[in-house]
This record gives structure tokens, sequence and C-alpha cells, in this order.
DNA sequence: CCGTAAATGCAATTGTGTTGCATTATGTAT
DNA sequence: ATACATAATGCAACACAATTGCATTTACGG
């Protein structure tokens, strides 16, 4: 779920990936780090309109590069951001975990606590990863109905 | 793999969907039957320079709600069209099968004969589909290493 | 062959994402 | 505290997929 973390975690985590401390990632991160979903480029701006558009999909860039968040598309194809829980290094993401699409609430969920079951490929396929999604009602959305 | 029809097949097949028998619709479906790859309205464009290409966002959108034509989402999120098994009604695809993006040739294979594992979910999500995604080297790429 | 509804072409618009370059802010050395 | 080098940002422009409105053309049943 939802990570809480304070100002001067934020400003830790972007020394240890020798990121500049800037107004616009810390305000992403805790943007990012508040929520249990995914965020794609439009929220933030839909928050920050203060923050130029192009400065956020290159804090997000960043951000992937360095494995602070890593990325996953929605339903219609649009690039949305997940906080990685651990084992995400430099150009090097672990995440290899469910991705819920909800199609009430559109929110994208990452279910780092399920194990996915082994997938073995027809003869020749030679895969070097794999991404499940599900999509249904989340949680909130299926008990509204 | 790629399945052979002829023109009195298609003919037929927009028949049966209560759809108009247009030059682009039959050259969109026979350049679908023809490959064993899915199919973007960019690789269209490429090669039917006197369809609008509007006109073939129209007919790929068409033969989607109608079941003929499955849509799969590439590694880069866009995207590509991919003919129907079978079980496929209007509004209503049974496409849970595997597919596979080549990282070298970019190519979206749909991985019918493959059974999916059963995934469970954590308590309170309600899925209503899966997609199964693998990425790596088709059998021709990786041979050709 | 005619008439009508559907399909198409064209222009314009939206949305997402990228690039180049001038300006500003950050962190460090003085 | 100040100056400097470098990184980050803002802005304008661009690229590309996809959508919408409307006029024109086509398909097809009568
Ligand atoms: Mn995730
Ligand atoms: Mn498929
Ligand atoms: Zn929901
Ligand atoms: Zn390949």
């Amino acid at each position: 779920m939802a990570q809480t973390k304070n100002t001067y975690q934020f400003e830790d985590l972007l020394d240890k990936h020798q990121l500049k401390k800037t107004a616009a990632r810390l305000r992403v991160l805790s943007m990012m780090y508040a929520k249990n979903t995914a965020t794609s480029q439009p929220d933030l701006e839909s928050v920050m309109h203060d923050i130029d558009r192009v400065t956020l999909y290159r804090v997000l860039n960043v951000f992937e590069e360095k494995g602070i968040i890593h990325k996953v598309f929605d339903l219609n194809g649009t690039a949305n951001y997940a906080v990685c829980q651990s084992g995400c290094h430099e150009h090097h993401h672990h995440d290899e975990h469910l991705h819920f699409n909800c199609t009430a609430c559109k929110g994208v969920f990452c279910l780092n606590e399920l194990s996915l079951p082994a997938i073995n490929l027809p003869a020749g396929f030679q895969p070097s990863g794999f991404t499940v999604y599900a999509s249904g009602l989340c949680p909130k959305c299926s008990k509204m109905q």
C-alpha cells in the first residue's frame, strides 16, 4: 500500500541516487509515495500546474533509470509509473509482479505480494521477461458495485 | 500461424458481420490474415498509401467491435491488432492467450496454443480478464542471434 | 437504375512524448 | 559568504498516434 515518507527521507532518496534535490523531484516523489496506484504524467500535470510538462517527463524518466519507479502501461496503452518495492537498481528493474487495472476507477495497482506461476513457451521462443495484467474491479470499486 | 483465405472468404466474413464489402476492408483483411504477427495502423498505412489513415483506424475499430480482430499493445504501448482465432463475438473477446513481443524484429505473436496457468488475486480484487506478455527473441530472431 | 444509409476523404484537433536551446538553480570550491 | 561549473528547468517547436466533424462518395436493397 501507500508508503509514508517525509521530506527528509525523500531528500535522502535523491542523495542516494546522486540526484539534485529540486522542488519538482520532491513533489513528484511525495505524490507518488502517497498513493497506492500508479501515476501518469497527465496525473502529475493536472495537480502541479506550475511545473512544466517536459520537466515532469524528465523527472519520471530519471527516476525510472535510477530504479526508483517502474513503468507500466494501462489498458489504454498510456504509461503509468509506480514506486519500486525493492531489488530495483539503475537500468535493472525487478518488477515481474502482477498489475491490476481497475476498469471503474482506472487505477493501476502493483500486486507485489503475489507470486506468478511459471510459464513455458513453444519451442524457439526465448523469453527474457514476462508481464501479467489483470483487469476488473479493485477492492474499493467492487464494494460500490 | 498465418491463415490462408481468398477474397470470397473475406467477403463472406464481412457479410457475416453485416459490414459492407469495401476495398479498404478487404485489403486490410487480406494483409492481416497473411501474416502471423499483429498489425498496427502505421503498418497498414505504410503499405496502403491510397487509403486515408482515418479510414484505416475506422476499419480496425469496427473489426475489433465485431470480434474479427483483437487489440494488443506492444512494448512501446502502441496498439497492434491480430486476427481472432475463435470464440470472439461482438463486444466480447476471448483473447486470453499469451502475447510474445520480439525485441529484435518487434513482431507481436499470439500464442493461442498455450494454456495459461490460473492466477488468483488478493481478497477484494474481482478480475474480469487477464493479459500475459512475454518479451524476448522470436524463433526466427533467436536463430540469427 | 434510384434512393438512402453507410463508408470514406480531408481538415482540424487532441493527447502523449521528444528535442534543442536559453535561462535558472543546485552543490561545491574558494 | 561568493563565485563557478554543471545539472535541471522552462519554453518553443516538433513528431506521432488517435479522434472528431463534415462534405462527398460508395454500397446495396428496392
Ligand atoms: Mn508494478
Ligand atoms: Mn492475441
Ligand atoms: Zn477501482
Ligand atoms: Zn523477432
